[in-house]
DNA sequence: GAGGCATTTTGAACTATTTTGGTAGATGTT
DNA sequence: AACATCTACCAAAATAGTTCAAAATGCCTC
């Protein structure tokens, strides 16, 4: 394992557990005390966390922006959703017609199906969703066309509508700004009406969302909750939201995302 | 595989994993460790990326916001390109509506116009070109959707043709794989038939190609010189390829490039 | 176009450096 | 005092740097 990756992990670990001891990290990595305690020094060093005797603990500005590592920060932040990512990716059986929503979530996803080795189909209102998938010759990658809103890789419009509207494909991996027991939202009508199309238009609906959206509201409603055929999500869901949409008839998979 | 792909598909890897192994580029690469860490180090050098022992991790701020100008610039990686791109995009009034076809060439006027402080709308059918040209406010970007061709950024077929073919532009910038003094020809029939319609959507048609295309023919012709409004090429034309298109009364503008 | 020469690029072998995991004694904690 | 942790050091492993021959590419002449 590289050794960024092992610092990260180290955060990402701290992050949850707030303290955690050198012995615990040399055996939930699979690295010798040394290494660890050179890890753990390095991180005090350059500021992300605390020593104390046998241990480290999380320190409070942890959470804001540190601008040596940005990967590091990256790493932790994108962690839940590459595991959702790998999860949604699983579960393209070959020859399937999958469409991909824009966002980052459903970018991961993007990523762990292009090193699938199955051949599939899809299409997707996000360029740069597209220009991953179709890195792998076995999927057969398409664009809904329509105008991308400024500053971001999503296509918008009456043409991307249109596209999604006259399709009908197996699988669709959406994401969401927010979620309620009972509704999905987003930041901007256009954004709405055309997830609204995506939920119409796929056998199977999988929603991708990782646990810091529990239970917000955005702007905007563009579907129901009933509509999920699978909610997929992270280990760090609160039990409250997991009761709320066991609750009402919703099939929930979350993935572990502490290593 | 060729260097500037190779050096592409590294820093793709890079996007989606936030840090990776040499070891690992080698092997999803299928590539020697040498040749890895000598791209690593000019990725590096370039400021693409930051090193770190035994891998390399990515320096983007954003790991969801892809850089296609970065990627853009690896895949020009010639001056000839960048000098008739720049030229490309001084041609460009405000509030014009501009086509731009896929290509390398297209994608340097693209880098170009995207760098531009005056409004305009533009439709391509090129995802990299797009994503470029949306990180400019001023830039109405749309995209014209279709199915992309495995392993690169071009979007083809019948929604792409259709999208094309019920505009009409100010402007189109267009490539060629290959030039003689009467036809304009390229490599399959899917992208022929495309180009046939961006030379009839556009009140201007400004074909941009390097010099090394003189005087070549590919697979399939797709229009003819005369179509052709303006001809924006670097001053490494041979004499004879200059004559001859001035014969046939097409306008020439050569861009002034290092011999 | 075809062939031959110069240049660049690639992959492998080898050496130098860094990193890792273990050990022993010193230091701190309960 | 008993135990755990820290520091310092060392050998082993992994990685970086260097060099070189083979392969690929570009270039020129015919």
């Amino acid at each position: 394992m590289l050794p960024a990756k092992r610092r990260a992990r180290i955060l990402e670990v701290l992050r949850a557990e707030q303290m955690v001891s050198l012995k615990d990290l040399s055996e939930a990595l699979g690295i010798s005390i040394s290494t660890v305690r050179r890890d753990v020094d390095y991180l005090e060093e350059a500021g992300y966390l605390s020593r104390t005797h046998g241990g480290a603990i999380s320190t409070a500005r942890a959470s804001t922006t540190f601008e040596p590592e940005a990967a590091i920060a990256l790493a932790i932040e994108s962690a839940a959703k590459a595991a959702i990512g790998a999860a949604a990716a699983q579960l393209i059986q070959p020859g399937q017609s999958v469409l991909f929503d824009s966002g980052t979530t459903t970018a991961a996803a993007a990523r762990a199906a292009a090193g699938l080795t199955i051949p599939f189909t899809a299409m997707t209102n996000d360029v740069m969703i597209a220009s991953c998938l179709s890195q792998n010759a076995l999927v057969q990658t398409s664009v809904t066309g329509g105008t991308i809103r400024s500053g971001t890789t999503t296509l918008l419009g009456a043409d991307a509508v249109n596209s999604v509207a006259r399709l009908r494909a197996d699988i669709a991996f959406v994401g969401t700004h927010a979620i309620t027991p009972d509704v999905l939202s987003d930041t901007s009508l256009e954004l709405a009406d055309l997830k609204r199309r995506f939920l119409a238009a796929a056998d199977r609906v999988i929603l991708l969302v990782d646990s810091s959206k529990f239970f917000n509201r955005a702007f905007c409603a563009f579907g129901e909750t009933s509509a999920v055929d699978l909610l997929l999500t992270d280990s760090r869901i609160s039990a409250d939201a997991t009761a709320a949409l066991k609750d009402r008839g919703i099939e929930l998979r979350m993935v572990d995302i502490a290593p």
